[in-house]
DNA sequence: CGTGAATTCATACTTTTGGCCGATTGTATT
DNA sequence: AATACAATCGGCCAAAAGTATGAATTCACG
């Protein structure tokens, strides 16, 4: 999707690029402006060009640290941790009790009590405090 | 000092955008070069600036968030926590019990027991996850 | 030197959490 | 059909956490 974009992006560059050339071969027999403000106009044309060109090619290097929470949807498999585990995590990570998450989740607190002790299995923690705490270190939570 | 720079740079491309049209006002006599080939020389050089300018911008938005940690000590004294109280509250972060955190400050699970309660009632909390979770919000911790 | 805040500790009680058992249901997968 | 697993629920007990109250100590500051 990004390739395809970067693909159209600089095909209409090139276009853009072409029919300026066109409009100054055309400008070359006609030639009623003068040269100082066409060139001013085509370097302002092409200074913003440049300008989105390297916004498009930052934001690349930018979105890249910023997404580094694609919830490694990877390590949740790695570490066997299911769905309704990890929303279980998620909630606890607001600071919700046993509870509170049963209520938001329309399910018993028992329910949530086995969640807890899996992700407490597969996250090798002791505390909801320490589950946090380790999720974190895997980046499996921001 | 990036307000400078930005001045520097500015000052840069504005010199460089001169010289390019006493260039141009000489080549306006001189005429040896197709045009074509001249425009595209501009187009090429003035695009290379934009990307630079276009980089320089979103650098600046990078860094931004990166450094936007600076334990408010201010917040601290604004909600009345002591010294003590955020170390508690570090420790409660990495995880840690009652018991384990009145070891690893030689006091008492009383102490620290005192000292949470304290925590819960200034971040507004009455869990730990909880005020992990407050604390976050008021940026008091990572 | 007194005052107030911070730190410390204890006791008693309630609530929450965690560990350990077992069980049922539904849904894929083989 | 048999197996595997996710999701659900319950009970029981113990440990941890949280609440309330009171009190002793230390220490900075006016």
């Amino acid at each position: 999707m990004t390739l395809r974009k970067s693909i159209i992006l600089y095909g209409i560059a090139m276009a853009v690029l072409t029919g300026i050339l066109k409009f100054a071969e055309y400008r070359f027999y006609v030639r009623d402006l003068s040269l100082e403000l066409y060139l001013g106009l085509v370097a302002v044309i092409f200074v913003g060009l440049g300008i989105w060109v390297g916004r498009r090619l930052t934001r690349v290097r930018v979105n890249a640290p910023e997404s580094e929470f694609t919830v490694g949807e990877a390590d949740l498999k790695k570490l066997g941790i299911t769905k309704r585990e990890y929303e279980v995590l998620g909630l606890i990570a607001q600071g919700l009790s046993n509870k509170e998450i049963a209520d938001k989740l329309f399910v018993s607190t028992s329910t949530i009590k086995t969640h807890t002790s899996n992700l407490f299995l597969k996250l090798d923690a002791s505390r909801r405090t320490q589950a946090l705490q380790r999720a974190k270190e895997l980046q499996i939570i921001p």
